[in-house]
DNA sequence: ATGTGTTAGTGTATATATTACACTATGCCA
DNA sequence: TGGCATAGTGTAATATATACACTAACACAT
């Protein structure tokens, strides 16, 4: 079977970009590609857009085929076109970035033969196609959006301590933060909840906190702003 | 001729929100269609990409062919892709805005057969498609990127006055801004050079500052804010 | 049980940025 | 030459951001 159209049409994809966090690193999750071009080069997510589903339900679908993840926070990044982004044919990519809770490795081996490694993003091998530009064009937005919009919870377990939140700020912002002030800061936005709970570990245990999103839209709905 | 493929393909449109001002009022520019659907309707220019060029060269063409307009300050907004944007067939689109610094109808005359026409953006007519949903996703993108970035000078001549600077944040903005306090914060900017003329008016004459591009580009690389 | 090491948790003073606010200067025109 | 409309200017009050160091709690080793 085969579909014609009177003028030739690009072919059209979504790319995802996931970032996770580990053991104070931005990781980012590539897929080893078992064919040419580029074969056993490193490439990001991705696949074509069916034609009877949305680009955002084709990322998510590319994403749960290729590396198992589902649930995540997804959003759009940048469709990229350039004529020969593809020694192939045309493709034009959407791109798209998603961000992830845990970063270990049962949850990419429900990946269908395709191999799926984490990165940290300051070490990463050389990409196939034009994956180096998207990524570093995703690592620039979740930089600068990390700083007035809280996405950086979705990074992080559901409960967690205000030492790993910063942390968190710190390595994706790439430098030290005062911890008075972040804590001062982040508190302010009376978006985090204080549990009753706290993290056990080998010194004096931290309170655990919850991002508290129910308060987080309603105060969007009345303009308040997340700057960190 | 035809085309054909093993899978079938959405078409890939672009489209473009064509901001300007004029008189203290933000405008848009619109097309109105000659065929259904949506006959009659308002919408944004745009069109198909060609397989053998960029998506920005695609929109560049199609502003031109559409509204005659070249040389425009062009950017990419986001790209929509529900399943039944379009009545006739699946089709993406990439959408882009564009600011233009001349509002006057001998600039879109140039359009063929089409009717080109301003609209301030709070008087819009009904649009076809999701063009509504483009239009409100541009005006909000534009209103956010002015705040820290400086694109408003592509709205006005290359020489202008403080007062036309600051009545256009104004429009864009929606709301008043202290004059002593605009002057202090643009012109520490750096970012405007004083001309050693003057605008001629009724009254006092007002001095003309331009744009300084090459500084721009200097303090961004410095990695400088340009929060207004 | 006591000491040591490690992380959690807290406040204040200073510097910087933002806001609010009103008058004089200049040029056109009647 | 007087009136009117717009251009242009500074300062004080307030809010925000930054810099900075010690005590508290717990685990573990002795």
């Amino acid at each position: 079977m085969s579909f014609s159209y009177r003028y030739p049409r690009p072919a059209l994809t979504v790319d995802c970009v996931v970032f996770g966090v580990h053991e104070g690193r931005l990781l980012v999750l590539l897929i080893r590609r078992g064919q040419a071009p580029f074969r056993g080069d490193w490439a990001i997510p991705g696949g074509f857009v069916d034609v009877q589903e949305s680009i955002d339900d084709a990322a998510r679908r590319e994403l749960q085929e290729e590396t198992g993840l589902t649930n995540v926070y997804l959003e759009q990044l940048y469709t990229f076109g350039a004529v020969n982004r593809d020694p192939r044919e045309r493709v034009v990519s959407v791109a798209y970035y998603a961000l992830v809770r845990r970063v270990e490795h049962q949850e990419v081996a429900a990946s269908d033969a395709a191999q799926a490694e984490w990165f940290p993003v300051d070490e990463l091998p050389s990409l196939a196609f034009d994956h180096e530009e998207i990524l570093q064009t995703a690592l620039a937005r979740l930089r600068a959006k990390v700083r007035y919009q809280p996405i950086g919870f979705e990074l992080l377990p559901t409960k967690f301590t205000l030492t790993q939140l910063q942390q968190l700020y710190e390595t994706i912002l790439g430098h030290e933060i005062d911890k008075r002030n972040f804590r001062k800061k982040i508190l302010a936005t009376r978006l985090l909840k204080p549990l009753e709970e706290f993290a056990s570990g080998r010194h004096r245990s931290a309170r655990l906190y919850r991002f508290d999103r129910s308060q987080y839209q309603k105060l969007v709905k009345q303009g308040v702003n997340f700057e960190i």
